[in-house]
DNA sequence: CAATACTGTAATAAAATTAGTTACAATTTA
DNA sequence: TAAATTGTAACTAATTTTATTACAGTATTG
């Protein structure tokens, strides 16, 4: 898995701590310490599930779109997930081998077996139990 | 994630099923249609697990070191894992943010307990369940 | 004992992915 | 109209992953 998981994150956190006014791309991203462009694409993704409102112009910039209650970890895990929870392997198996002819549809199973109990897990928590572990 | 893991688990399970007798890396590589070079390798990391016992020289070969009974996914998990379940990101907060400040430690605190969940989901699976998924 | 067929491991190269940068049109405010 | 900001795309750089090659070491077999 890549980084976006803990952008995305950080990103909400602090929306989600600040309700009074508007951040930019380049305050959140002088938090972070990433590129201001970098930001505002990932807030694209987060922005069409509904997470963060957006304001352009001068002046603009971004708030939560929604109270961190009614948003779960599992929600942020599915805006930003990676296909497959236990990585894929780039192969084309052997179709002449009994192993190798089955095996694909034998993890496809259990990722899904897998990711299913992970969203449960990520889905008891949310956004404003996170923010609440900063003091 | 890489592929590690579903190559791990290809490995293992073909050696699961095939008791009786030695496999080449060359043979499993021709199962999964990777390079034999790096089946040893990942097989170098499953040895030192204990999961599989190899055997120099000409007939030589790999073996499955102990019963697929005795072998959860969890613990293929642990021999082949990425540090953070859910990505790092490369970044290095801004510390005088008082979020920023903060985030690296709360996210382990988050990696830590969905990793331990996570964990105890996979130690209910065996080698030999997924073997058993083979007809 | 020499030829053969393997493992074990390292070094290197190629490919793929991820992250960073730059640029600029569009939008809003003042 | 000037300034500040988002939205987005194109491109570049860095990193990670996978593949390849090579070869020393080790058993086996005729």
């Amino acid at each position: 898995m890549n980084g976006r998981y803990p952008i995305a994150l950080h990103i909400l956190t602090l929306l989600n701590k600040t309700k009074s006014e508007l951040l930019s791309s380049d305050y959140i991203a002088g938090s972070i310490n990433i590129n201001p462009a970098l930001v505002r694409k990932e807030i694209s993704n987060l922005r069409n599930h509904g997470f963060i409102a957006s304001k352009e112009g001068k002046g603009g910039g971004y708030s939560i779109a929604k109270p961190g209650r009614q948003i779960t970890l599992a929600d942020i895990y599915n805006a930003v997930k990676e296909p497959h929870i236990l990585g894929v392997a780039k192969n084309t198996p052997n179709p002449d081998c009994p192993i190798g002819k089955q095996i694909n549809k034998n993890i496809e199973e259990l990722y899904i077996d897998l990711d299913t109990s992970f969203i449960a897990k990520l889905g008891t928590m949310t956004l404003e139990d996170f923010s609440n572990k900063f003091v």
